[in-house]
DNA sequence: CGTGTTTTTGTAACTTTACTACATTTAGAC
DNA sequence: GTCTAAATGTAGTAAAGTTACAAAAACACG
């Protein structure tokens, strides 16, 4: 979370000097950061290790890392203050929320990845025969998407949320064949049975879900987004999105390792495209 | 302008040391903000003073602003000077750089959003008798997301990315229906032809795609997301995300605005999707 | 309502950090 | 090669932040 709002919920926890500092810097905290520690605690009234404990409360190294901590929070525009959505809310703040929670959850990802099973997928798909992204509910879009991408492959690619469809496709696979099972729970048992039978085939199975679930003991391995908890309470929200953006990296990885003979045939898909689309010279009513 | 592309774009002005110092602190930005003057001259090999120096030149008033500025601009969502991913670049690497690019594009969207349309997205889609939501490529992944959470709700919903599926919802389409298009180019010859005969048919047709563009004109209203220019050179990465996150927004409002009664119905859905799921007492492997 | 204890706050010495003045080196011009 | 100017470094100084300890305040208990 972010210092500024730090400062201001844990305000009854201070002590009756510190908090004189915290009043002060929550008044004019643009001002705070261009002061000395002996300037800040004359005009608090307090002495300058007061101002000093009242930094390390926060968990800062020290009256500097403090003043630092404060600049950056204050240069993010912060309308950080209280995540959930009320029912009091317009339009306008559940958007910001939703955006802020997601940017959230995205950074949180980030810092917890472990790129050794994001390699070994890089590597695996790279020698793929033919590559399948399977998905049920909400994860059925991110395999959409996963073997939208894939498209524009060489490597042949399908996608498909049809149980059935699924199912043969597991019962066809062959060592060298890769399936993509993507899940935010690791719980659907549908997809729990297609993975074993692509298992037992000898199929690479790569999943894309929580750790140490049912579905990631049919994976050969697993890569999983630490995201804290869900944006909304009814359905995926964040988790879909980092684990879109995780199949963002792991696709620029394949392109990158595919050379860059490779890369200019997807400059000729991208070309190809564009028959598809107007021009950009085309004229609009504005 | 940011100070981190200060740096970036000035190189050439300074001298032979300073530019030992410009190029350690644009290779670790964040390690640079938490150094002392002199670790920071011994690690780039030069002497305090030119440090010092290195920073009045940027207009900093000394080293410690400077580092309140440079970790301003850090904070500040930062463009990231040299985010593209390069040939020698490992798999972690690219990983980051593209959870970096799109919590910057996410970030940038955020700020630049206007809450207008997104409202009247959702007073339009409450009111509604049934929502189609259609696109192509990738976009098809963004439209059958959003279909997906709305298959949650009581409100009729579809999700096509079949020409012929897309045309004939279209011509069937009456005043009272919505129509969702989703294209990040907004420039896709066949969508625009499916919002103008739905238009045509007095349905009301919601455009997330870019503003002004031939699809947008054939819009009631058009939602877009300002991202700056796409991570990836072949395909849309991050537009797409801020597109979803922009769906996650208006699904977050149509909750709310329908009361509390509806939430309960929403719980219920979720109470009847454990069905198909493994129970979190199951044991695993690990 | 006092006494012992704990917590809070301040004082003063100390350490670290950044800055300034000046000396030295380096690079370029003639 | 020598002079000049720019760049860089050295050493000393001033300022800022931190630590250790002592005083004061708040609190608990008889």
């Amino acid at each position: 979370m972010d210092l500024i709002n730090r400062i201001s919920s844990e305000r009854s926890q201070f002590s009756k000097s510190e908090r004189k500092v915290a009043e002060l810097i929550l008044h004019e905290p643009e001002q705070a950061i261009h002061r000395s520690i002996a300037s800040l605690a004359a005009l608090a009234d307090v002495s300058e290790p007061t101002v000093n404990r009242f930094c390390r409360r926060l968990g800062c190294k020290g009256y500097p890392d403090f003043k630092l901590q404060l600049a950056q929070s204050l240069a993010q525009g912060t309308p950080y203050v209280n995540r959930d959505i009320e029912e009091s809310d317009n339009v306008d703040q559940i958007t910001q929320k939703i955006f802020d929670s997601t940017l959230n959850a995205l950074n949180i990802a980030r810092q917890s990845l472990d790129s050794r099973p994001i390699t070994a997928a890089v590597e695996t798909m790279v020698a793929a025969r033919k590559i399948a992204f399977f998905g049920f509910g909400a994860s059925a879009s991110v395999a959409h998407d996963a073997q939208n991408k894939f498209a524009r492959f060489d490597t042949p690619s399908v996608f498909s949320d049809d149980l059935l469809v699924q199912r043969m496709w597991a019962i066809n696979s062959e060592p060298g064949d890769v399936l993509v099972c993507i899940s935010h729970t690791g719980r659907t048992k549908a997809l729990c049975e297609i993975a074993a039978i692509a298992y037992e085939n000898k199929a690479t199975v790569i999943g894309i879900t929580a750790a140490h679930s049912p579905l990631s003991d049919s994976c050969h391995f697993t890569v999983s987004t630490n995201v804290p908890e869900d944006t909304d309470q009814y359905m995926p929200m964040a988790s879909r999105i980092a684990q879109l953006v995780l199949i963002d990296a792991i696709i620029a990885g394949y392109t990158l390792q595919r050379g860059p003979e490779f890369r200019e045939k997807l400059a000729r898909v991208k070309e190809g495209l564009k028959g598809s689309r107007y021009s950009k010279q085309t004229t609009t009513k504005q």
